[in-house]
DNA sequence: CTGGTAACTTGCATAATACAAGTGAAGGGA
DNA sequence: TCCCTTCACTTGTATTATGCAAGTTACCAG
C-alpha cells in the first residue's frame, strides 16, 4: 500500500485506479456477489484478473467474503462500509458518462437514489 | 473509442481508467496548464505517459491546447466542458480517500466549493 | 559558440492484462 | 464404479501498458 504521494485523488487512484476494480465493485452494488455471477458480467471479465481484484479489494477492506455453503467451502463477496462508500463515485462517473458519451445505457432509478447506507454490512 | 459495454460506469473507465489520467486532470484544475508544470506534479509522472495522457485528453475532447507562443509554437492545455464536468468525479474519489484512507492532504477548500462552471472556457 | 529551457520522442526493461487451458473438490446419473 | 458437470479458481504464455533513461528539435541568452 505504497502511495504516490498524499494526495486524496492520486491515493484513491493508487487503490481503484484501473479499467477493472470499480465494474467489479458496480457489479457487487448490482447484487452480484458470487464469483461466477461477476464473472458472467456484460464487459467479459478473464478469470485470473477478478480473482486478483476480489483479493485486493478483500485486502484493501472495500469488500468482505461471508460463506454461504461448506463443502465445498463458498463464498459470497459483501461490501463493508468503506467499500459501499465508492457509491458515489460510481454515481459521478455514471452521470458523466451519460451526459459525455451518446448511447449509454440510462441510469436505473435504484441507482441514481442510492445511498452508501444502503449497503452496508447488516 | 470502443467500449466494452454501453455501462456508463464501465464506459467512464474504458477512457480514464488508469492510474493518471485523473491525476493530470487534477492538476489541470489546480491551474497548472504546461506541460512542464505538469511534469512538476508531485507523482512523478514520466515524460512520455504525459505526452500519450495529454493526446488522449484532447483526442476525446476533455482538454484543448491553446497556444500562449509562437516561435517556437507551445501551447497550454485547457478544460473544455466536458472535461470540467469531471471535477465531481474528482471531489467524491478526494473525498472517500480523506475518509478511509490516513494522512491524506486535508482539501482545500477551492476544491470542495468549486463547480465545473467555474472551469468552462470563455 | 556554448549552455540552458521547453516539449517532446525513442528505445528498452518491467509490470499489467488478456486468452486459453488445466486443476481440485464435490455432486448426479447410468 | 465411471463419467460428466459445476464452481472457483490457478497456471502458462502472449500482448499491451507503464517506467526509466537518453536523445531530439527549436529557440534564446551570453
Amino acid at each position: 500500500m505504497e502511495h504516490r504521494s498524499q494526495c486524496p485523488v492520486a491515493s484513491g487512484l493508487d487503490i481503484f485506479g484501473d479499467k477493472w476494480t470499480l465494474v467489479v465493485l458496480r457489479t457487487i452494488f448490482a447484487g452480484r456477489r458470487r464469483y461466477s455471477d461477476l464473472l458472467a458480467m456484460p464487459e467479459r471479465i478473464s478469470t485470473n484478473i477478478l480473482a486478483d481484484r476480489l483479493a485486493l479489494l478483500e485486502r484493501q477492506g472495500l469488500i468482505a467474503a461471508r460463506p454461504y455453503q461448506v463443502n465445498p467451502l463458498r463464498h459470497e463477496y459483501h461490501l463493508t462500509a468503506k467499500g459501499a462508500d465508492i457509491l458515489p463515485i460510481l454515481q459521478a462517473i455514471a452521470r458523466w458518462s451519460v451526459k459525455h458519451i451518446p448511447g449509454r445505457w440510462p441510469l436505473p432509478d435504484w441507482f441514481v437514489t442510492a445511498e452508501p447506507q444502503r449497503y452496508y454490512p447488516v
